[in-house]
DNA sequence: GAGCACTGC
């Protein structure tokens, strides 16, 4: 087909006319429109772009601006990189004679901050605006002032599928609309008859039978829209187990899978295919041959809460706009079908269009480039969409916390200049500044690319991958940018090889990109006279760095038994489990995600963790302590945290009396021997942490004479914890180079535990809810206590115990003996029971 | 036995 048969050539008289005239337009048209490939030619060809001027066409996508770049230098007659050109981060395909320029949102707001004027751009194209990508609402409201100051003769173009014209048409006024039609084919929608509660029904169960209803009326292959990875392979798992689907093939599709997986998604097949896929099959990918479309409704929505300070990613219901965008992924080869799983009422009650990015993530960049152009009031800079007060005030602070900000106004500083050159988050760019001072550039740089992309480092990978990670990347427990760095220096070195890669789980594609990005980082740093040279890298200074990035994200172990955190301004998080910083009691968080769990639970998750130190934050914020000097620890924190009430309040504090004082490692000591003598359950221990911290603290002030110092009172402490929690086995302690009275200590230690815990957890066990989990290395210790007292022959091994506690068996003859059980419940039964022990034993104090 | 969507400078 001829580009000229497009539907959008209807508009071509009334495009060049309004823009021409009034230089403002919206254009309406949906996929098939052909308008991303034919507006930017037309403009060209009817000569609005002047003699020599551009027009910029703003893409969401890297390839989507690769492709219509190449697609258009084809019709246009020019070579790639000639009259068309593209250019994205790191590729650009451009000359002197572009006349049209493909380019990605951070490309052109860059360039309006350091090019305010855009000399040379006659036309700004902004395409796929409905999705409301935070740059493309700041760069479409600085193109405006750009036209109504110094470029009047500006043609700004607003081009989208679904859009809420009214709102944009008063936003840019005077301006017009023109509306086009598509060429995609007509996708009938079903709503589920009746509403379904996911929480009794599993959303997967559902669309199984979705899929086994779809699959007899249509014949293409079938695309299932499911919020994440988890529903997706329970997905895939129903669909594999259906009989109306057995002549189907099912793959997952999400963005983690390694890319020859994903390959196998989109590949073509014989037989009938259904993908079970996240919203990356939304917009970033097309599957050709989809003719039925299963639409579970829901979303991981990324949001910031600016109240907290933290990220959230949830399980949300999509939009209906959304809805729409995932329901036409049935009709672009032939008429198909949407199946939405809930009803058409409830359909009315969703939200029209998905909340804009401005009014849902972190502002600190954006508001720093804004600060740059001379916007000191960010509340009143003509936003399309006004983000939330509070949003603004967060980015601010932080902003003036990293020292970008300065003054009453806010005004951006000198530091704050200097950051805006790093294409980065101000957090990062702060980094380099601080490495600056402290002479390891380089390793920051390589930190900074390698927190930009996807994650590259694969979650939930197996055993082997773990152990695998262990042999070849060594230990690790001072910061996970280091575990990265080192993952990244092999994936390197055996040249982004897949098999290689795989071994590690490591995502190829991902890692290949770090590099570039960190030669770029290295050029700007050069380029902004900072000392780039190869060195030896001091680990100190580097986290030293990350502190200066991140002290409001600092956080504090509540003990060590758990993973839980308390982190500055009254937060609390649980540190994330394959984080390398097991071990330290202070740490900065550099990525913090509340993310809901599989019961409906919601965590909040601290990941890309480094070890701190507390003498450090004198040190790095000389300015917060400066007038301290000669008073006491006390009295300078005090005065510290009355002048910076948010940063470091009660966190130092107590970090301070626990390292004292350590009156939880006395009173670790004195609960594990009440377990021990059999006058207090384990399970006493394994309510709230909270709670714990409180009773062992008051029974540490109420026995200062308890002596507990046979080996270290911390490493002590800890080790009775992991035992008794089951974190550590025998297997653990064997190797270390720990003292010989140690050993026999804990391997004692450990039998006096089963003895009091087995045999009650067994007969609880029948009923429960129970998994099977097979240990392939049980601890000889227990086997051999577990065989004389039970006559069980097996592997055994004392289960990762963090709440709730369990122990898992397996026996030779396969028969798992599972012992798991909610202790919330067995606690409320328990604690009157311990209070009475602990009564009768200390009268002089009262229990509550 | 868990805890994570997608882009982009």
């Amino acid at each position: 087909m001829s580009p000229r048969e497009l539907p959008i050539y209807e508009l071509e008289g009334a495009v060049i006319e309004t823009v021409r005239g009034c230089g403002r337009l919206i254009v309406q048209a949906p996929t098939g429109s052909g308008k991303s490939t034919q507006i930017p030619q037309m403009l060209w060809r009817h000569g609005v772009l002047g003699e020599k001027g551009e027009v910029v066409v703003l893409q969401p996508r890297r390839l989507a601006a690769r492709l219509l770049a190449k697609r258009v230098a084809e019709e246009a007659g020019t070579n790639l990189g000639e009259g068309v050109g593209y250019q994205i981060r790191l590729e650009s395909r451009i000359s002197e004679r572009t006349r049209i320029r493909f380019v990605t949102e951070g490309i052109l707001l860059r360039q309006m901050s350091f090019d305010p004027g855009l000399p040379g751009v006659s036309a700004i194209v902004f395409d796929e605006f409905h999705e409301r990508h935070l740059y493309g609402d700041i760069s479409l409201a600085r193109a405006l002032q750009l036209q109504q100051s110094t470029r009047p003769d500006l043609k700004i173009i607003v081009m989208s599928a679904t859009l809420d014209a009214g709102a944009l048409k008063n936003y840019l006024a005077p301006c017009e609309v023109l509306t086009s039609q598509g060429r995609s084919f007509p996708v009938a929608i079903e709503y589920w008859s009746k509403p379904v509660n996911f929480e009794h029904e599993p959303v997967w169960e559902v669309a199984a039978e979705a899929c086994e209803r779809v699959a007899e009326s249509t014949t293409g292959d079938m695309l299932v829209f499911m919020p994440g990875g988890y529903e997706i392979a329970r997905t895939v798992q129903a669909i594999q187990g259906a009989r109306g689907l057995r002549g189907f093939v099912c793959f997952p599709l999400h963005g983690e899978l390694p890319p020859e997986q994903q390959d196998r998604a989109v590949a073509r097949y014989e037989a009938r295919k259904i993908i079970v896929s996240t919203n990356v099959a939304e917009t970033s990918l097309t599957i050709d041959g989809v003719t039925a479309v299963i639409d579970s409704g829901l979303a991981r929505i990324a949001r910031f809460d600016p109240h907290r300070g933290i990220n959230t990613l949830l399980v949300e219901k999509i939009s209906a706009a959304s809805a729409d965008q995932r329901a036409g992924r049935a009709g672009r080869t032939a008429p198909g079908i949407a199946v939405r799983l809930w009803t058409e009422r409830e359909h009315g009650q969703r939200a029209l269009q998905e909340l804009p990015e401005v009014k849902r993530l972190d502002l600190a960049e954006v508001v720093l480039t804004l600060k740059a152009s001379g916007v000191d009031d960010v509340a009143n800079f003509p936003w399309l969409e006004k983000p939330e007060a509070k949003g603004l005030d967060r980015a601010e602070e932080l902003l003036a916390d990293l020292g970008a900000l300065a003054g009453e106004r806010r005004a951006i500083s000198e530091l704050g200049r200097k950051m805006l050159r790093f294409p980065m988050h101000p957090r990062y760019a702060r980094m380099f500044l601080a490495a600056q001072e402290r002479g390891c550039v380089r390793p920051v740089a390589l930190m900074a690319a390698l927190t930009q992309g996807r994650n590259f480092l694969l979650r939930g990978v197996g055993k082997d991958v773990e152990r695998a990670r262990e042999d070849l990347l060594g230990e690790e427990h001072e910061s996970d940018f280091f575990l990265l760095m080192r993952a990244w220096r092999f994936a390197e070195k055996n040249n982004f090889s897949l098999d290689a890669c795989r071994r590690l789980g490591i995502h190829a594609q991902a890692a290949r990109q770090v590099g570039p990005l960190f030669e770029q980082f290295l050029q700007i740093a050069g380029d902004e006279g900072l000392d780039i040279a190869e060195g030896r890298i001091d680990g100190v200074e580097v986290r030293k760095c990350v502190l200066a990035g991140f002290s409001d994200q600092l956080a504090k172990r509540l003990d060590g038994g758990t993973l839980r955190c308390e982190l500055v301004h009254q937060r609390r998080g649980v540190l994330a489990r394959e984080s390398a910083v097991q071990k330290a009691p202070l740490l900065v968080a550099a990525e913090i995600n509340e993310v809901g769990g599989r019961g409906g639970e919601v965590n909040v998750l601290l990941a890309l963790a480094t070890a701190v130190e507390e003498a450090w934050l004198k040190e790095i914020f000389p300015d917060d302590f400066k007038d301290t000097r000669g008073v006491s620890y006390d009295e300078s924190i005090r005065r510290v945290v009355s002048r910076r009430e948010r940063r470091f309040r009660d966190l130092v504090l107590e970090t301070k009396v626990s390292s004292d004082e350590a009156p939880l490692d006395a009173a670790a000591a004195l609960l594990t021997k009440e377990v021990l003598a059999g006058r207090l359950k384990l399970e006493a221990w394994d309510e709230a942490v909270e709670q714990w911290i409180t009773r062992v603290n008051r029974l540490a002030e109420w026995f200062p004479e308890l002596e507990v110092n046979p080996v270290t009172p911390a490493d002590r402490a800890t080790l009775i914890e992991q035992v008794c929690y089951g974190e550590l086995g025998y297997r653990d302690i064997k190797d270390k180079p720990v003292m010989p009275v140690l050993r026999d200590w804990l391997t004692a230690e450990q039998l006096a535990v089963i003895d009091l815990y087995l045999p009650e957890r067994l007969t609880m066990a029948n009923g429960r809810r129970s998994k099977i989990t097979y240990h392939d290395e049980g601890s000889p210790v227990l086997s051999a206590r577990i065989q004389e007292l039970y006559g069980i022959e097996g592997k055994f091994t004392v289960g990762n115990g963090r709440v709730p506690v369990k122990i898992e068996v397996l026996a030779p003859n396969q028969r798992p003996i599972q012992v798991t059980d909610d202790l919330t419940a067995f606690w409320r039964d328990m604690y009157p029971k311990v209070k009475a022990e602990l009564s009768r034993r200390y009268p002089r104090h009262e229990w509550r």
